[in-house]
DNA sequence: TATCGTAGTGTTTTT
DNA sequence: CACTACGATA
């Protein structure tokens, strides 16, 4: 008998059901071709989500299934309806026909991959099929690209010569390793741009082209010299077993192309592959897709060829443009109908994105009202442009409109400035998305290359950035001489440091070196036994880097603190969640963390972001400001007729992004970089069909809103996007510990607090446990784990 | 070895 | 303007 009647009550049945029916024409073809490759092309708010959850369900219940558009009788309806006979005993059926009734049972979940690209649209989906399906949603294997290659390299990347407890270098990481070869190859950092460098390694990874093809290539001086620099940094990777982001893909892809049994396990197990997205993909995420679909073929992408924004990453457009010809027999299925936007916002995004020579063509409809004209605005100066945007927000906001309904969209973060003035100084609440990340503030990421030292003693990268963090005595030379014995003796820099006696030229530094190596090696042995959030804690006090802050002062030191006591709640909201907690997990959990997933549309702020990050989001007014010639488009790109195109669909993005109201907005005379320039209206301004649009007259003086317009209890955020907000979440109600008050801990048992140091809203105590001494915690933290006795 | 001053630089950035 | 990265100093 088939599995799902079983697995599913009738009642959610009736909900599939009912939400399949709800889809349109287009939308329920999608669906229901399950079989072959396909391409989707979803344009902006055309309800692709929708789609491939319920292909996913579809798939589940029904399982391979007939072509048939729209059909009324799901594929497989018959044969269950036999089988269902057969079961109640109505029917006879031979042991042969049962079988061949069965061979059109669904895949079972974890047949199903669904790939995409970013954790955010990850867990949306995952938790989307959770809801519809209960477990077996949660056995699907909804991931990015890079969580999917995690887990294929932990299984089989042994073979390629790695450990399968491989670190993963960020751009940081991965920069500081490529200046470093730089110079040691005896190149002018000056000449030789280390990022530049950085992304032409890049490039031939995404073009699954390895350091000695690469130097084969040949090309000019320039070439050989990335060249020289890709074959020392592949070596110097290897050694200190790391992989770079670029990297996960093109090992996954090694592995799956040159060993058969792997390819074969991953082939025979994904029936059904998905990827969203797919226009951001690039040529080694295409071959990946193409090798992990090539058991049965039946691949599934979703895109949109109008909004690939990603070309400078690598991505690359032809792989939608080519579907067809790469997969043959692939289906087409467009999703045209919009459901976000007014008809005035979609017939001015339309005609601006049809400018564009590259492309499938499409062309979006709505069925709803024309609604308002975009609103085009020009001002003097920057002032006046930030100023008409706060005063649109404002008449809103006094009409009862709520902030998080609008967002401010610019090509550069360097605009946002004097919109965040104007917004300081008319007292409106907004949040900056993205900046400066949580995980790439200085002390966490110091605290990470320690954990991952910790987890890793080979990794040479974080090894340098905290063998003097703090100060050791361990000064450049001494690195460099580490670095020097390592490369000659085959060994890691920490076992060069391990042996400091050995070498004369370390011998002076011997002690300080020798008791480096056993801090990280205790803390290494404590792994085993200890809770993370322990070994966190021993490594804060041993390594004497929190003393290290403590002993500053000022502002930034109490900052600091808080955002090593904010790492050490994300570890243990790791360590709570995760069904067996380990120390690599947690790293590369958030080594494939970014700041758009700590995003959170609830608060009540307007929100500001770059085009690029807006990407997938939809607001019901959006403001795109700054377009001048020379911003957006950006000067860089104006002289090449593609990077136009992607800065046209850049734009496309921003205008798709609106549900009810579009404002345009530039700047005759802009401060920019402490200069004052000139520019004229973006060329995208002049693309806009002006029966759908109108100028806003920027004649009257600038309103100022009175300051007691907005709650004076409103905070600006900047940084919102800090990482994994958990403590936010939920601040217990009792945090207020004074020094002598006893308290118990989950983990660390009875203790009194000794000092409650007050700090930005929470206070760091300072708690003398009974059985494990001396403790400092932030109070809000320690709350959730900790009792007043 | 740490700190301070200055010279240089300045799209976008899912992982 | 604002940030970084490096070199000259104590």
């Amino acid at each position: 008998m088939s599995q799902f009647d079983l697995q599913y009550s009738a009642a959610r049945r009736a909900v599939i059901a009912k939400d399949f029916e709800r889809l349109n024409g287009m939308q329920r073809q999608a669906v229901l071709k399950t079989e072959g490759p396909l391409l989707l092309l979803a344009g902006a708010g055309s309800g692709k989500t929708t789609v491939l959850i319920n292909r996913i369900i579809n798939l589940l219940r029904y399982g391979a299934g007939s072509d048939c558009p729209a059909a009324p009788v799901w594929a497989g309806e018959e044969e269950l309806r036999l089988l269902k006979s057969a079961d109640a005993g109505e029917l006879q059926l031979s042991e042969e026909e049962k079988e061949r009734l069965c061979a059109v049972q669904p895949p079972r979940p974890w047949e199903i991959i669904a790939i995409t690209f970013t954790n955010k649209a990850a867990g949306e989906l995952k938790s989307r099929l959770e809801a519809a399906c209960g477990s077996d949603g949660s056995e699907i294997w909804a991931c990015t690209f890079h969580s999917a290659c995690a887990r294929i390299l932990r299984r089989d990347i042994t073979r390629l010569g790695y450990g399968a407890s491989f670190a993963i270098y960020d751009e940081d990481d991965k920069k500081r390793l490529i200046s470093s070869i730089i110079k040691e190859l005896g190149y002018d950092e000056k000449r030789i741009d280390p990022r530049a460098v950085g992304s032409r390694i890049s490039g031939a990874k995404d073009a699954l082209v390895g350091p000695e093809e690469f130097a084969s290539s040949g090309g000019d001086y320039y070439h050989s010299v990335v060249a020289q620099v890709y074959q020392v940094y592949e070596r110097r990777l290897l050694a200190a077993n790391a992989l770079d982001f670029d990297d996960m893909i093109f090992k996954t892809v090694q592995l799956l192309r040159d060993f058969p049994e792997v390819r074969e396990h991953y082939q025979r197990r994904f029936k059904y592959v998905l990827v969203d997205e797919y226009q951001d993909t690039n040529h080694a995420q295409y071959v990946l897709c193409s090798l992990l679909a090539g058991g049965y073929g039946n691949l599934c992408v979703v895109g949109d060829d109008d909004q690939s924004i990603y070309k400078f990453r690598g991505a690359t457009i032809r792989n939608i443009l080519e579907f067809e010809e790469s997969f043959p027999g692939a289906g087409t299925i467009r999703l045209e109908q919009n459901y976000r936007s007014t008809g005035n916002i979609l017939a001015v995004a339309n005609r601006v994105i049809s400018q564009n020579l590259q492309r499938k063509g499409k062309a979006l409809w709505t069925d709803k009202p024309d609604g308002e004209k975009v609103q085009l605005f020009v001002g003097e100066t920057q002032d006046e442009e930030a100023y008409y945007i706060v005063k649109q927000i404002y008449d809103q906001y006094s009409k009862g409109e709520k902030l998080n309904n609008f967002t401010v969209l610019y090509r550069n973060h360097a605009l946002s400035n004097n919109i965040e003035a104007a917004f300081k100084r008319s007292r409106i609440p907004y949040r900056i998305v993205a900046g400066l990340r949580f995980f790439d503030r200085a002390e966490v990421k110091d605290m990470l290359a320690y954990l991952w030292v910790i987890h890793n003693p080979a990794d040479s990268v974080r090894l340098r950035r905290v063998i003097n963090q703090p100060a050791r005595k361990i000064g450049a030379k001494t690195v460099d001489a580490l670095a020097d014995i390592s490369e000659k003796h085959g060994i890691s820099m920490f076992q060069a440091a391990k042996n400091a006696e050995r070498h004369p030229e370390l011998m002076r530094n011997a002690t300080a070196l020798l008791s480096f190596t056993e801090l990280i090696e205790s803390l290494s042995a404590l792994r085993e036994q200890a809770p993370l959030i322990e070994l966190y804690e021993l490594l804060l006090e041993r390594s004497g880097y929190l003393d290290m802050l403590r002993s500053q002062n000022g502002e930034e030191a109490v900052g600091k603190i808080e955002n090593v006591m904010e790492l050490k709640s994300t570890i243990s909201e790791y360590a709570a969640r995760a069904e067996a907690p380990t120390l690599g997990g947690f790293l590369e959990e958030i080594s494939l963390l970014t700041d758009v997933d700590g995003y959170d549309p609830e608060a009540d702020a307007v929100s500001m972001m770059t085009v690029h990050s807006a990407k997938g989001l939809e607001f019901d007014t959006v403001f795109i400001c700054g377009a001048e010639e020379g911003l957006f488009p950006s000067y860089r790109s104006m002289e090449n007729p593609e990077e136009l195109e992607e800065e046209r669909r850049l734009c496309y993005v921003a205008m798709t992004r609106a549900k009810k109201s579009l404002h345009v907005t530039a700047s005759r005379r802009r401060m920019l970089y402490g200069q004052t320039s000139y520019a004229k209206p973006s060329r995208f301004i002049d693309e806009i069909p002006m029966g759908n649009a109108e100028w806003h007259c920027p004649a009257a003086p600038a309103h100022k809103p009175k300051r007691e317009t907005v709650p004076a209890s409103a905070k600006y955020v900047r940084n919102v996007a800090s990482g994994i907000s958990v403590t936010a979440e939920k601040p217990p109600a009792d945090f207020n510990f004074r020094p002598g008050q006893r308290v118990r801990h989950q983990s660390f048992g009875d203790g009194s607090v000794t000092a409650a140091t007050p700090m930005g809203g929470d206070f760091l105590l300072e708690i003398r446990f009974d059985s494990v001494g001396k403790k400092l915690m932030m109070a809000k933290t320690a709350a959730q784990f900790m009792n007043k006795i």
